[in-house]
DNA sequence: TGCAAAATCGCCCGAAAGTATGAATGGAAA
DNA sequence: TTTCCATTCATACTTTCGGGCGATTTTGCA
């Protein structure tokens, strides 16, 4: 570390030491020149602690830590229900529904089309068509947000 | 206000002051008491300075303000569907959706289809047809299930 | 190995859904 | 009063859905 790093990393400390001693030697000098003075001293004394009480408050403000005083804010997030979904296999054995035709329903239940929901199975438009057909008739459901209703209500899908 | 407040408000610089006034008397005595030793001033000025450097730096301590710091804590409010709903009017406004449009989406997402929610509204297929259009564009959907879905996630029916 | 169930695909047709455009009405706000 | 907007309705057209029917291929299990 060099000097000019010292110097850096106590210029506070420093500078008080050398306030110090110019006042000490201001107050010398003052005492020989006014010493004539009544209550001089008395004078002297309120200055330097005057000065000294501003150079406390000055160090403490230029040592301390700033004091952070911290306020908590709560910010609401809604989070959708999906938690807790229990799959009510008894009503999926009950309505002989198989895993193709549960994939369809979920997809159709996130509002895709059947082209969409054909080209994501990787399967033909037609294919999708049928398990839907299936799906409607295990379902006692004539469309498909009907099926949906269904579906939601009898916990095959959240 | 009471005599008692202005105490309780002001004590920093009241003890400020009587320590001063305090000090002073110290001096005094001191200065009567050992006169007589050598550079006893020097000494006497050290001790206030040390002194009222400290009080400085207590008073600053004291009475700085303590900078504000805000946190946000994000607090997750889980909905669940199957007990209370509570309808979203600022996604409702947000939207620009009109209450019948809102009637319509309700009895979409129930399963019904246009002819049903016509008959059971009283108004002609015409009209249900051009509600749900504009419901399918301001909801940004381009299918009923999809509009449903988007309603449903954003509060707007159970 | 054979069978039933599941999964796949195709075609046709009518119904429903969705798009586009235009227009009348009535109430509320400016 | 005028303007804006929600609501209503209509017509014409396109797309998607749903039902019906038949067919082939896979697959899991007995």
């Amino acid at each position: 570390m060099t000097v000019r790093n010292l110097f850096i990393k106590h210029r506070s400390v420093l500078l008080y030491g050398i306030s110090l001693a110019v006042l000490l030697f201001l107050l010398r000098w003052l005492e020989l020149r006014f010493i004539i003075f009544d209550h001089a001293l008395e004078m002297y004394v309120g200055a330097i602690a005057i000065i000294f009480t501003a150079l406390g408050i000055w160090l403490a403000l230029k040592l301390t830590k700033p004091k952070i005083e911290r306020v908590v804010v709560e910010k609401e997030i809604y989070i959708e229900k999906s938690k807790a979904f229990v799959f009510n296999e008894a009503e999926f054995t009950r309505l002989g529904l198989s895993k193709r035709e549960l994939e369809v329903l979920q997809l159709m239940a996130a509002g895709f089309s059947n082209a969409e929901i054909a080209a994501r199975l990787f399967v033909s438009l037609s294919t999708i068509k049928t398990h839907a057909s299936n799906l409607f008739f295990k379902l006692d459901a004539s469309r498909r947000t009907q099926a949906v209703e269904k579906a939601k209500s009898l916990c095959l899908i959240p």
